[in-house]
DNA sequence: TTGTATGCGTTATCAG
DNA sequence: CTGATAACGCATACAA
């Protein structure tokens, strides 16, 4: 194997110079840096980054915790966003990413994983999907051990920041957009369990759209699932102008059931899954652009590990309308 | 941080014993090896991965690449079962993954990509999704620079192993079962892409069935299309008995559009997507298993890497009847 | 601006 | 069975 050793005799110059061109140091003339970056084209030189990571003694490895249990692999649309976005955005500024799924998680001791991330070189935490049932991977997070960046959970600390939507504000627009267009008054609210840390503030938007807006409004629990949705709109469905869902798996369940009943109200959901092409009518939700803030997550954490403090982060979102013709190849 | 350094001084033992007991080797006496081990626990020491690999020379990493284009999102359940089948097999066998998309390998020489998977200590490859327009990705594998193995495409050498399940059968079997209960003998097939490299296998068991079984054959290509599938069944799907498409997502779109024609002819897909609950109607298809595939295909690389040469490796699959209740949750 | 020397935490070789 | 010690490839403080 072409080493840093190579280069330099190739070059004429010392290692430490190699070294310097190849990180970009300022001090470096224009002269020897063409030297060594011809050397280094030459030999076809590939530096080694176990060597790298080894000597700087810095963690450049980012750990991004999953979900993918086999009951939301509907949602893995969701999961492939952030990984998509956090990767790439990884690679760009040169950070090595390691997935773990946060079942697995659960599966082992706190301290397991901490023993298994620092040997891993893990500096940093991308936590992307969590739930107050995760109480080995809350755990993790609260102790402070490695940076941590949180999506859609309030987490905050010196070394911990979290990332999600305006969810409060969001969950007011979709509906509000929607029962105005349909001329409803009557709402059901299909709500999220209380184990998600999100439920709450859509529920908030809601309760505060229909204080605006002089809504009658009736709220269902629907845990985030589907068949749950579908069970509740067969039984109160009728009674409303239209239903208000905190998730699409639920807005899809809900739809469903309507037309199984032959009755039409307007339904709306929440993340922008693709999945919600096949509700059978169009449907609004609110859009989130998964991978800018996975993204944005890898640049957080990294800004964490360099020693930066923890914040609060509010990303975009867009509310959208999807058919089944905006979604099918 | 903790080192094996610290380890030794408090067992009492040189640097070289701590590792051979770290590394499980066998000429350590129990009782030295006992003194070693609670000073690990004692310390919480954690080896550090990076100076292993450096010192081993051992390129430990494999590369997961995997799909995941915008217009492929209804798929990903497919890439993240690939993923976490990946993972967790990796993991018990002391391996490190790291993942690619396959978009992003196109975007990029061959050479950047080779120096790209270099640098990250990479010695093994697992290709999950493959069609034949990825030439660059399709040059690196026969460049034979890592040793690879590549599910679903034909592609065998020295340091390269195929994996999939047998195409050819699994077609045969799940459009046999299913015509034969709905007591079918005209059939319109709906094959893949020629750039997907299943797509001749499976058509060719469609083929044979109908041969075996004196079938009235159509074909066309759906392009795994779900639009497309519409298409061709709104032109051709009243004239037959039966759809069988090569495809859980043209499946979906053939019975989609026999729904709104307002006609029942019998579909069946092809992978078992949880989608497929959500045709709505009960639909044959084959399952496969995606995570089992991964995980094999970890170990097959693991092989690869030791020395061993290239194979052909077949799973198995099922054939069942999904249905939107076992789909939801 | 460039070069020298030391150390990062392991593994592996080889001598005891 | 155990212990020195030399790599592994690179970064960096320090000297020139």
């Amino acid at each position: 194997m072409t080493s840093i050793r190579d280069v330099a005799r190739e070059a004429g110059v010392a290692i430490s110079t190699v070294s310097k061109v190849l990180n970009h140091y300022p001090n470096v003339s224009p002269e020897t840096r063409n030297r060594v970056e011809e050397a280094v084209r030459k030999l076809q030189f590939v530096p080694n980054a176990a060597a790298a990571t080894l000597s700087s003694k810095m963690p450049a490895r980012i750990c991004l915790v999953i979900n993918s249990a086999p009951s939301s692999r509907l949602n893995d649309e969701i999961s492939m966003q952030y990984l998509s976005g956090a990767i790439n955005c990884a690679r760009k500024l040169g950070m090595d990413v390691t997935i773990a799924f946060s079942y697995s998680m659960e599966e082992r001791s706190v301290e397991a994983s901490i023993q298994y991330l620092r040997t891993q070189n893990v500096g940093g935490l991308v936590v992307c999907t969590l739930d107050k049932t995760q109480s080995r991977l809350i755990e993790l997070i609260e102790s402070g051990e490695f940076c941590t960046v949180v999506i859609d959970a309030p987490f905050l600390a010196q070394r911990t920041s979290n990332i999600s939507i305006d969810n409060e504000t969001a969950q007011y627009e979709v509906a509000g957009r929607m029962l105005e267009e349909n001329h409803c008054s009557r709402v059901l609210y299909l709500s999220g369990d209380d184990n998600g840390y999100v439920s709450a503030a859509r529920l908030g938007g809601m309760k505060r759209l229909a204080r605006d807006k002089k809504l009658s409004l009736m709220v269902r629990n629907g845990h985030f699932s589907e068949r749950r949705a579908q069970e509740i709109t067969r039984r109160y469905g009728a009674q409303y102008d239209a239903v208000v869902c905190a998730s699409d798996m639920m807005a899809l369940g809900a739809m469903r059931e309507l037309i199984r009943m032959d009755i039409f109200r307007p339904v709306c959901g929440f993340d922008g899954l693709k999945l919600m092409g096949y509700a059978g009518k169009q449907m609004y939700t609110v859009k989130q652009s998964f991978d800018a803030i996975a993204a944005e997550s890898i640049r957080e954490v990294q800004r964490l590990m360099a020693g930066e403090s923890g914040k609060k982060i509010v990303m975009p979102y867009k509310i959208v309308r999807m058919t089944y013709d905006d979604v099918i190849d």
